[in-house]
DNA sequence: ATTGCCGCTGCAAACGTTTGCAGCTAGCTA
DNA sequence: TAGCTAGCTGCAAACGTTTGCAGCGGCAAT
């Protein structure tokens, strides 16, 4: 598992600087459970250097999901970041009553993929894909309060 | 085509009235040509109705949403707005580098959506289904520049 | 070690969206 | 038709996110 190391050095790339800001918020979301929104990002840098500013937070995940580092991804109303791991590509699947997340093979999307390119000559962008829905457990009779 | 008027009658349910603006807004949605924006919707509306609030506008877009009379799209950043009809359901392809939408038929969404349930006893809400990428136009080794 | 360049930061203002509130009005009742 | 009530509107303020800007600081050349 070299996903941070790896992650240092694509930062580096490009005259892009590795500054203390960038490496504490890269640490946060290595060291993180891998779904931390602006907000807890935000906290937990400030409990290190207090000073960092919201629109730096921002446009360092910004920064890194451009440069591959980070992935971004939708669940519910909010954007979470996570550590991109290119060895364990996997999507989510994300349960809209108790918002839990499932790990989800890609190789369902991979028949998909191939249907779109050969019907519509269409590339889909699927390399970090989420679908809503509602999970096993909250599909049962008695399970299904929404927030839950 | 019956889905203005049946919109109207949905509308009505439930103690929601029918008020200028949202009579307004639903005719504006359904004479659109199908992706507008909200900042489309309020100039349209205040041809019509200066006075009219963007908050309103909000308001009744997220009203209607919820009573499933207009369907929300996202098409790269911003939320489109379209009549919801029913009889012909679709979803769309959305090309990263013209910004061009194109429909998708359901069908092959609905094998990915039967995997989904058989594997993981997961329903996927895939009404209103929409797949960034690049369109055959666009992947031409002349054609891909970015916002064209 | 000093200099200069350029990318990054924090601040503050701007932007798009949401929310609280007081007054207004659609739709019901008689 | 008049009156009532609950739901809706416009306003303004709040919120989360983005952007412009002046100054700081890392890095390379000297």
């Amino acid at each position: 598992m070299t996903t941070y190391k790896d992650a240092l050095q694509t930062v580096r790339r490009d005259g892009v600087r590795l500054t203390p800001q960038r490496l504490l918020l890269l640490s946060i979301v290595a060291n993180g459970n891998g779904h931390m929104g602006v907000d807890e990002l935000l906290g937990k840098a400030r409990e290190s250097y207090p000073f960092i500013d919201v629109s730096t937070v921002y446009r360092t995940l910004h920064l890194f999901k451009k440069l591959g580092v980070v992935t971004e991804v939708a669940i519910g109303d909010r954007l979470h970041y996570e550590l991109t791991d290119a060895n364990s590509r996997h999507h989510h699947m994300v349960c809209r009553f108790c918002g839990n997340a499932f790990d989800l093979s890609p190789r369902y999307l991979e028949e998909f993929s191939q249907a779109l390119v050969a019907q519509y000559g269409f590339s889909p962008d699927l390399d970090h894909f989420t679908v809503s829905g509602v999970c096993s457990s909250c599909a049962k009779p008695c399970g299904n309060q929404e927030e839950g």
